[in-house]
RNA sequence: GAACCGGUAGUUUAGCCCGGAAGAAUGCGGGACUGUCACUCCCGUGGCCCGGGUUCAAAUCCCGGCCGGGGCGCCA
């Protein structure tokens, strides 16, 4: 009895005239009488199979539906077609499961449906190659941010999503019932990573979710995404972070580039690693906009808004020939309270920028206890609602500081993509809650 | 919270302005076809988001709702 594994469609062109077993879903049926073409899709994948000489095989072939489950088994042998090196000879071909009722998109790529029906039917439109290319690109960068990280030391963790502190900054929190309590679901890891790094951890990550209670419906947020988040201790400061972040994001870049060539070309996708990231600071980005651009609503700005994103990122275009940049010294009055100041007026807080949009933020963070309580209060927050964080300032806090990469962001810049919902497997968005 | 744009077979789309029998592609069912590669050809199946209004007559014009897209506010 032959009781093969399953050869995965990537691995034959290297098993010519051998016999192999290859299961997957019906991709697409060309049956020409007699003769019968079936292009198979695994995960790795297309194959074709062909079918003839059997009658019995070629009727069970010009039987199946698109994304019918089955397994061939057959024998590998050159192939006369233009599209495939080579293709499977079936000897057998067994149904695992048949489609009931169609399936509802086009899997094929040949009709492109709308985000809003491919969301509905988000299992059906996943299994286009070209989802799973960008989900596989969005796992080599995670993978790379872990990697780099572990291989400096940084000990991965996983902090509560269950928090009780009501606020850090502007973002809003949903709210969980928590038995007789009401918690909230952490809108970042932020209080834990520092009370980690001050419990002498000193450098830690975490890939894991944030919730952002936030009403918009733009193509650039979610509502729950997933963090790539690091702080460590004994920084000198934000430059100190910034030249790392510079090297981390350098190394994912390269990472896709060596890894996934043949997801980037399926999605049409160029990766440009910068020699140098070139980092600005707020007043002179602020300069760049008023006197370059000649936009004087920008001489007061607090902050970067999506218009001056896209200008500054044309600018560094235009001038240092980049696509990405970071912003230092934002205003304190736009940052949260354990951003470390550099004057009265600007923290040592910084932004990622890339391709226009903001794809990360850090900062050096305040660990002196007595100026995080200052801070609070001058951000009209309560100290006794962050009790236990307050108390480990107590305990011997190192400097330190970290930042944040929102990973579908990430990807949808490198990418290209339009939405950000197509870079979130199930997108949680403002009136989206499932699948 | 909200300018604006849109909703026609499962999916994509023509028709809408200028009211008069709703057409196609793909899928699905049937048939022909032994080297396809968006296979081809023939037959069939299946649709105007919901409610109200105007009109002899509404997919088409008007109003409301629902759903989708989406820049803004806010936010990362």
């Amino acid at each position: 009895m032959l009781c093969l594994k399953k050869t995965f469609m990537e691995d034959l062109p290297s098993l010519l005239g051998r016999q192999v077993k290859i299961a997957g879903w019906v991709h697409k049926v060309r049956a020409l009488g007699g003769l019968v073409f079936i292009i198979l899709r695994d995960c790795t994948g297309l194959c074709q199979v062909v079918v003839k000489g059997n009658p019995d095989l070629v009727k069970l072939a010009r039987s199946l539906n698109m994304e019918d489950v089955i397994e061939v088994k057959g024998i590998v042998q050159r192939s006369r077609s233009r599209q495939f090196p080579v293709e499977v000879v079936a000897e057998s071909i067994s149904v695992l499961n048949r489609v009931i009722g169609g399936v509802p998109l086009d899997v094929t790529g040949a009709i492109e449906a709308d985000l809003g029906t491919r969301l509905r039917y988000r299992v059906a439109d996943l299994k286009r190659p070209r989802n799973l290319a960008i989900f596989r690109v969005q796992a080599e960068l995670v993978d790379a941010f872990r990697r780099y990280l572990k291989e400096r030391r940084f000990i991965e963790v996983h902090t509560p999503k269950i928090v009780v502190y009501a606020t850090e900054g502007g973002a809003e929190l949903f709210e969980v019932k928590y038995f007789e309590n009401i918690a909230y679901l952490a809108q970042s890891p932020q209080i834990y990573k520092q009370m980690l790094v001050i419990a002498g951890f000193e450098r830690v990550f975490e890939i894991g979710h944030a919730y952002r209670a936030e009403k918009h419906s733009t193509v650039r947020h979610l509502n729950e995404y997933v963090s790539l988040d690091i702080e460590m201790g004994f920084i000198e400061d934000e430059n100190d972070l910034i030249n790392f972040e510079e090297d981390l994001i350098k190394y994912m870049l390269q990472s896709v580039e060596e890894n996934c060539s043949r997801e980037l070309k399926l999605l049409g996708a160029e990766v440009t690693i910068p020699d140098r990231i070139p980092k600005l600071r707020f007043p002179e980005v602020k300069e760049i906009l008023v006197e370059y651009y000649n936009l004087k609503e920008y001489e007061d700005a607090e902050d970067l808004d999506t218009r001056g994103e896209e200008l500054i990122t044309k600018y560094v275009q235009e001038n240092y020939g980049v696509d990405m940049v970071f912003v230092d010294l934002f205003p304190l009055s736009s940052r949260p309270f354990y951003t470390m100041p550099y004057d009265e007026v600007y923290g040592r807080s910084f932004d990622l920028i890339f391709r226009g949009l903001e794809v990360s933020t850090g900062s050096q963070r305040i660990h002196q206890y007595e100026l995080l309580r200052q801070m609070m209060i001058k951000k009209g927050l309560n100290p006794d609602d962050f009790k236990y964080y307050l108390e480990a300032f107590k305990q011997g806090a190192p400097p330190h500081g970290g930042f944040a990469i929102g990973a579908e962001r990430m990807t949808m810049k490198l990418l290209g993509l339009c939405n950000i919902r197509e870079a979130s497997l199930f997108p949680r968005d403002r009136y989206r809650l499932e699948p």
